[in-house]
DNA sequence: ATGGCTGCAAACACTTTGCATCGGC
DNA sequence: GCCGATGCAAAGTGTTTGCAGCCAT
């Protein structure tokens, strides 16, 4: 419920309108843990029939500008192919879309093992800036200020 | 180079055909650590210049289910939404879909700020099977077998 | 009342599929 | 020669965008 508050404080601090979709999206979004977007838009549309796909995807993305929702399951958008290996990390930089891989050295099995989950897979982004472009970025935002 | 052999050997195990297309793309593939389908169609064009993307694709999804490469970026092909909250770990049933949230407790961006890559979001899902999922497809196996 | 928000539909980007032809086995 | 693999183009998905009207502020 606070969370809803929250979001809303977020919209009007932002400048945004609350309009009914938007409450009903927050309202959805906070009583599901996990939706896609056309989840939403199917659970949305039994509350407002005339509610339309394009306002759950603006909505989504501008609630998530906001900070109210993140979306996950989605690295670039498409899939990477790579040469089979064992389990890695990925780091991808959100600059220039460089990707390093590092053996994963941390213990993930035993933690998820522990949880009387079986894993098949292991898939890990840490999503940020490389060094170089994190020093790229911190000389413009140097210039820029 | 053992890499494309291994693969050449998967391919006539599983009694598909060696086709240059396949050769060119499993040469591709073994030289580049990350690669979408557009930029292996660009890549193989260059060689084979009437190579299609449908085949790069079709290609790719043999490859993938020889277990010759590995998709990642892609979850189950589009967006989840949640809630914001903290950094965590996503236990993601391939079975009943089911994502179980964990707080994360690895020190993950020590380890990528060693590598002077500079975090802003932390992505993990470990693909595989819930408890109660496991515990179905041992009983089923059990039955098959 | 005015500018942001909406629904609708068309556009988009990526991927898959149908069909006739081609070529590895 | 047979059947699988290919190229082409069209269809399919999920997502974004242009536009005219609407409604929260």
């Amino acid at each position: 419920m606070t969370a809803r508050l929250r979001a809303i404080g977020q919209l009007r601090a932002a400048g945004k309108r609350l309009t009914p979709e938007r409450e009903l999206l927050l309202e959805i979004l906070a009583s599901n843990p996990h939706l896609d977007a056309m989840e939403i838009h199917r659970i949305a549309r039994k509350e407002e029939p005339r509610i339309s796909l394009a306002t759950v995807y603006r909505t989504l993305s501008l609630f998530e500008e906001l900070g109210v929702v993140r979306a996950c399951g989605l690295g670039e958008a498409h899939a990477h192919y790579e040469v089979r290996h064992d389990d890695h990390l990925h780091l991808v930089c959100s600059e220039c879309g460089r990707i390093i891989d590092l053996p994963s050295p941390v213990p993930l099995r035993k933690l998820a093992e522990s949880e009387g989950f079986r894993i098949e897979r292991i898939r890990l982004e840490l999503i940020g800036l490389c060094d170089a472009c994190a020093k790229k970025r911190d000389a413009k935002s140097g210039k820029d200020a």
